[in-house]
DNA sequence: CTTCAGGTACGATGCAAGTCGTACTTGAAG
DNA sequence: CTTCAAGTACGACTTGCATCGTACCTGAAG
């Protein structure tokens, strides 16, 4: 029941290479954006993101994610959660959550 | 002598996806870290980096640079300037460059 | 003019990364 | 027990990208 927390670095030992590296992809980056708006930071279920690939490339995205340390991933054995380590991020790399938000270039909208 | 400016994007037209993805990168991101602790934003000679690969390469990172909007590329024939896009980056990415200073993770010094 | 240094263009190469197929594990439900 | 869905491990494939070698262009200085 408990499921145990997979590991990931300290907030302190948080790269940015890493960070950047891992943002790069449009799929992470989308998992990113919609963690980042929920400012209630409750765990999800990691198909509740609709990514348009297999089972086997989202676990290495979020694997991806979990080392670089954006996310926690807890492992109940046949399921898993997910939950945006906001804090961590915000001590190390202040206002890049923020930057997600920024939403696509060039809005619709001309002004 | 006026030297052309090399075109790049403009700043509404900024993508996340290319600014994360040139950031990436360690060269790439050593340079932006030097731009962006220079607040006076002055024009720069591209080998003022002292970036330890061949000329070739830098030519590839400095278009890479340009063409995701975070810099200006003036070509003035033999020798070309490089300037920080400071004002469109901040407008459309606000807090990005002071992201680059939060330096390497937990520093070898513990105090 | 020639020479030379800074920079670019094109191609080749090597490596990292995204993707998926197959097979296996885990835990819950019948 | 068996069945099933969620997830992982491993490997193969493919694409992207950083790097450099060779050749060429540009402008300034002799």
């Amino acid at each position: 029941m408990a499921g145990r927390n997979l590991g990931g670095p300290k907030a302190d030992a948080l790269d940015l290479g890493a960070v950047f590296r891992a943002l790069a992809d449009e799929h992470r980056r989308s998992v990113m954006t919609e963690l980042a708006a929920d400012r209630s930071d409750s765990e999800r279920g990691c198909n509740s993101f609709d990514l348009p690939i297999s089972k086997q490339t989202q676990t290495h995205h979020f694997r991806v994610l979990r080392e670089a340390g954006l996310i926690d991933e807890i492992d109940y054995g046949n399921r898993k959660g997910i939950r945006l380590r906001r804090a961590d991020i915000e001590k190390r790399f202040p206002g890049l959550l923020a930057l997600l938000g920024a939403g696509p270039p060039a809005d619709t909208a001309p002004r």
